[in-house]
DNA sequence: GCTGAAAGTATCAAGTA
DNA sequence: TACTTGATACTTTCAGC
């Protein structure tokens, strides 16, 4: 199998578990037609293709101290884009940065655990660091709906 | 307990869980030095209370035949905002929504599993029924680090 | 929130298409 | 190569504390 064709078992697997995360394999087997054993090793191949994740995800208005920001970025090359997407990835706090087409060259999402005022701090030690950064512009996030978060592996001054 | 009130022991739970949450509620308790059912009745209760979500999230990246773009919008008046992001939320494809400050007051993140020419559809025949919008911008993601996407739960056309 | 027994579920090896 | 079956080992659940 080619290694980002994933069949329509696959398919229905995954929007059966974004529904539910915890749904046993015999369930999954059931509502799929398939047997558990099936459902253990396909996820199990999802999840080592890096297609799928399984995760607990928290709804950031309902949790206190966290915010979060979304910073957007323009580059002076695009040959640094790619550079400055891993470097914004190594810090922390980012959640996650794309790549987009439009005003910005980049749009990143930045967790923040330790009080606004880190917000100074990551934009005066890190964001400094970057090289071809020509303009940036960050927006806090004040609302929400239905937006479940990911917390990042390293993230720290929560727990 | 308050409403968003959550201690150590949840707060060390949403973190284990969000590095896999599929982990057995027994191996859970060890690693928290607690027993199997307070794990399961807290876990329970936190998906209950609305703070936790266990869900499968793909990697859009790796997944064909799904783009995802983000909405740049700045309304006209300030106390249309909570209007327009319910109106965003109700459109299927629409991943989530937040309120920012800054340059613009809103973003959307959209999920297209029907062809780019759906952006053009979902432009002319969704954005315009919004009432307030001043203006708007689309980006398209082109690329991505560490993003994992909960899929909406409405998503057409890829199953 | 814990313990222990009953019920249910995951996993492995073997076998089949 | 990918699936199913059935036995064993494990996990979840529920009542009682």
């Amino acid at each position: 199998m080619k290694d980002n064709d994933i069949d329509i078992i696959d398919k229905q697997l995954i929007k059966l578990l974004s529904q539910d995360g915890r749904m046993p394999a015999k369930e999954l087997a059931q509502k799929l037609d398939v047997s558990a054993p099936t459902i253990n090793s396909r996820m199990k191949a999802l999840v080592k293709r890096g297609i799928l994740k399984v995760a607990g995800l928290v709804d950031t208005f309902r949790t206190k101290n966290i915010l979060v920001a979304i910073i957007a970025i323009r580059v002076d090359d695009v040959s640094k884009m790619a550079k400055i997407i891993d470097q914004l990835m190594e810090f922390k706090q980012v959640h996650w940065a794309v790549a987009v087409t439009g005003r910005y060259d980049i749009f990143a999402e930045v967790i923040v655990t330790e009080g606004i005022e880190w917000m100074f701090k990551f934009y005066a030690d890190e964001m400094s660091k970057l090289d071809g950064v020509s303009h940036s512009e960050s927006f806090m996030v004040t609302n929400t709906r239905r937006k479940w978060t990911l917390l990042p592996p390293d993230i720290q001054g929560w727990v």
